[in-house]
DNA sequence: TAAAAAAGTTGAAGTCATTCATCTTTATAG
DNA sequence: CTATAAAGATGAATGACTTCAACTTTTTTA
């Protein structure tokens, strides 16, 4: 396997990704055109466009890395949530805005969520779409474990309610991403009171 | 104010944008070429520029438009609202997404929606961004109204729940021209499925 | 009405993502 | 070791949006 061909095979992708990620962040997923990804990584620009499918295909990578550590950091407040209801859906949530710019700007966010919009039906937009259902899937799960508790009213379904929460912090984290200027703390603040009365509604 | 020149502009722009939507809905946003647009309104394409700074322009003159009738179908039903908590909240939701594909196809929702979180700073974007305020702004006036009523919580802060409701109804909207086989009904389905046990949570 | 100014139109050129026929490099067979 | 086949790299060509310097048309001035 670990032929001559293999491992340049492997130091290119390596070399491409590299120079992306580099790029990307310093002069933006816009200008930073696929010719200079191509001169870093020393090799030519067809050569890109075999180890990537489009100029997103190489940003959605780097998203898929991001949401795999939220979706890390949200495991960990699942297996011990805060004991009132508030307190735990927001553990959630803030665990999630936490992690959310270790490798992408903003603006890569807002080309993620623009190329996941306009092309649902390509890989990277499915693939974009599964993640954000991991998501709200492990909102349900905080929901169902909650209520495993007692701490949440029985006769909630908590799958309407956890896609609803999801749903929210989704939309809130996009005008968040939508405004270089917005700090973290405002949205935490905003997020914050949408869902603490919520939170006191469903209780138990 | 009707000179030769005047009234020349104004044919032009309007043959414009009457091509625009007509190729638009026909051929979709993407396939539709600027020089395409250009010939059947019988301008070249630098003219197309003097009229509207982008393709996205064009294609935002059309979601104003749409918008601005779903606000309208919003305050008849703000005028006289159902009397429980949900069946009201429900029919403002309805009366935006039965209003939401007059002028406008998914796709070209789907596009409007990717530029309006890829551009934000844009004028493009802040338009777009303008019109789901008011929406917002409209989905808090109803609660306000049922609150006056008598229908729901005093102790609801109307600004913050409104902004959730429209946020959910907002990103269900987004899954829904994400899909070009999902049917209206299943949205409202869903929708009403997320809505109703909230409706129910908030009740005086 | 004729000349000058202002406003607006034009389409070829520029830019950048993407494709593809050709060429080079690596692996395999005899 | 040579020859053949397979895999992969290359960059010029393509296509679509957008720009801009030159050209027309309309309006104003005298």
């Amino acid at each position: 396997m670990a032929g001559l061909r293999e491992k340049q095979k492997a130091d290119r992708e390596r070399r491409i990704l590299q120079a992306a990620v580099t790029k990307f962040r310093a002069d933006g997923y816009r200008a930073a055109r696929i010719e200079d990804l191509a001169d870093m990584a020393e090799v030519s620009v067809g050569t890109v466009y075999n180890y990537y499918q489009t100029k997103g295909d190489i940003l959605m990578a780097t998203v898929a890395m991001e949401v795999e550590e939220v979706l890390e950091a949200g495991l960990t407040i699942l297996a011990d949530p805060p004991q009132t209801v508030d307190d735990a859906l927001l553990a959630l949530i803030f665990a999630y805005y936490d992690h959310s710019l270790e490798y992408l700007t903003k603006e890569m966010w807002r080309t993620a969520m623009a190329l996941a919009i306009e092309a649902p039906g390509t890989p990277n937009g499915r693939r974009y779409f599964e993640l954000d259902q991991r998501l709200a899937s492990q909102m349900t799960d905080l929901v169902k474990v909650l209520q495993n508790r007692g701490a949440v009213r029985q006769d909630l379904d908590p799958g309407p309610f956890g896609a609803l929460l999801f749903n929210n912090l989704n939309q809130m984290f996009q005008e968040f991403v939508k405004d270089d200027d917005m700090p973290l703390e405002v949205l935490r603040q905003r997020v914050d009171a949408q869902t603490r009365p919520l939170a006191r509604l469903i209780g138990a």
